[in-house]
DNA sequence: GTGAAAGCGCTAACAT
DNA sequence: ATGTTAGCGCTTTCAC
């Protein structure tokens, strides 16, 4: 890449010392010089057309205003908007965000954060629920900054920006209570995750204060095909036993429309499903899902406000950020068919 | 974050000098030093917790074994694993990935394209569809190595990455004209984008080549809305005059769902609609769309290897890659409604 | 095979 | 208000 012009440059075109050109094009410094001097070397910084390295600088400052993100896939859809969030609100502040996928692997989340650690991240915002407490305490005493994302600190006093996951399934299961649903059931993503266990817990807590009956299976994973096989496993066992289903997320959702059609059975007609997070194009599925509207972007907006206060801040103490969600009712939720 | 120990300390506490410690402990240079060294450094290293600091060896190096990726946007789902691709073959050696958005807009791909040169990065991947030529050769002409990803380049003359476009419009072409359709129309995308062009000329010589009548409108972006608008505005004026729709890429296919929707219009019954990138979740929509699938995932990482050659290896000449796509049909092709 | 020393481009005491 | 100087942590040329 091009041979840029250094500081140096600048400074002996403006005719002043290295250190006042410094000086001059830096905002918290510029007010030691003289405004002339500052035009002076503005403008020679302009003509050469100069740009600062951010490198050498954080070397110098030990600050890369770099931070590091840590998603298991991109992939997926909930995952941008979030980054596209913390992006959003770091970008105007000169700060670059590192985006790194695990792919919930625990050795591919180690190895990307060595590498995080290696380009000196000023800090971490960690949407990987598989972190486990051993890691997480791990960094924190390390003294790695880090705020977490869509999951809770475990093991780490962590500020932590979620969804308020609860509310969430309380109104889906109310929502399936109201159409007359006596027997559902909850699809639970991974148990290491923090949303799984809160959706689930929800989930039973919601329906003992309806009078309904609820069921929990587990999937493997948030995704399509581990919610597809588990609602087989559960079909073949026990077809017609339930009429609503409340999903960990869009994705086992998904799942749970492509199972009831391997098994002939119609959405909403003989099965209600409701999923988690009104993924994008969630809108346009056969039949368009009913869903919790979790605040992705907004979540990912107050993670980066929170990590940004935390460095260049006092270190508030941690907090837990829960942002309200929203029942989407779209065509995959009906009055509940007589079994 | 935690002050982690340098070179010196591992030199130290190996009992040799600094230079020495560097030199066993990068793979390049460990030659040089005697095995015994290698290890006892290796130890000291592994026992300080040592990890080298990228900062400072970018510096002196004028490396910084990163690569910016300009998107549009990473929520729009085809870019997701675009980057991915990226990511998989840069990760294992040693680079990293700054993604950055542009919404589209020139003026931030401008404030973008200026902090990736801050941050050194060592080369570019540019997924933009918008940025023009001027640009291009702006970046050609201050020697910034970059690849095109997803487009051709225009103004410059860089390597890229694509999807054969123009057979993949002739492949939905032949299934609507092998169905039976005789009027098509297609939509085209924004005219900036080398996609939308591409796209457009393959739409309109396939239709002669088949004896087939067909139309083209203009959208004003690459989303959903544009799409419906575009349809909108179409339908209002030629209600029933064609009987397939060869959308210029998925979001502009579910544009047209949406606005046959509101027209009282059925597809694949009345209209057979095909969409373009097989972008997640399209076998999902309702119907679920045929499409044509182009490799984002591979392109990925064809442009990831091409740029990877270009700064490590001898400069290539400018290469055009384009990787072959496939028909998948779904439910929303039909055999052709009488009219 | 290893040590010495310079320097990448910048910031921040410390002078004046 | 500006100049002087040291040094961030590393690689690399030059000695030996």
């Amino acid at each position: 890449m091009g041979n840029r012009p250094t500081l140096i440059d600048v400074a002996k075109a403006a005719g002043v010392h290295l250190s006042t050109a410094s000086r001059a094009l830096n905002e918290s410094t510029s007010a030691q010089i003289s405004p002339e001097t500052v035009k002076k070397v503005s403008k020679a910084a302009r003509d050469l057309g100069y740009t600062i390295n951010t490198v050498a600088r954080g070397l110098r400052t030990k600050r890369t205003q770099t931070i590091g993100v840590i998603v298991p896939d991109l992939t997926n859809p909930i995952f941008p908007p979030i980054v596209r969030g913390i992006d959003s609100f770091l970008g105007p502040r000169g700060y670059s965000v590192l985006v790194v996928n695990t792919d919930n692997d625990p050795e591919s989340e180690r190895n990307h954060f060595e590498s995080l650690m290696r380009r000196q991240v000023d800090g971490l915002i960690i949407a990987t629920g598989h972190t486990d407490k051993i890691i997480l305490a791990n960094y924190h005493n390390q003294g790695i900054t880090a705020v977490m994302v869509n999951r809770e600190a475990a093991g780490a006093p962590y500020p932590a920006v979620v969804g308020d996951d609860a509310s969430g399934i309380n109104l889906g299961v109310a929502h399936l209570a109201a159409l007359g649903h006596k027997k559902l059931l909850h699809l639970t993503g991974p148990a290491e995750s923090s949303t799984s266990r809160t959706r689930a817990q929800a989930f039973s807590a919601a329906c003992k204060n309806h009078g309904l009956q609820g069921k929990i299976i587990k999937c493997s994973a948030y995704s399509i095909d581990a919610g597809q096989s588990a609602m087989d496993k559960f079909l073949n066992q026990n077809l017609h036993t339930i009429t609503g289903v409340v999903a960990g997320n869009d994705l086992l959702a998904l799942g749970v429309y492509h199972s009831l059609r391997a098994h002939g059975l119609k959405c909403p007609q003989d099965v209600s499903v409701i999923g988690f997070n009104n993924m994008p194009f969630a809108n346009d599925f056969q039949p368009p899902l009913t869903t919790i509207d979790a605040p992705h972007y907004e979540m990912g907006v107050q993670a980066a406000r929170i990590i940004l206060n935390e460095i260049e801040g006092e270190a508030s103490s941690p907090v837990k950020i829960m942002l309200p969600v929203t029942l989407i009712v779209r065509g995959s939720t009906a009055v509940a068919k007589k079994i």
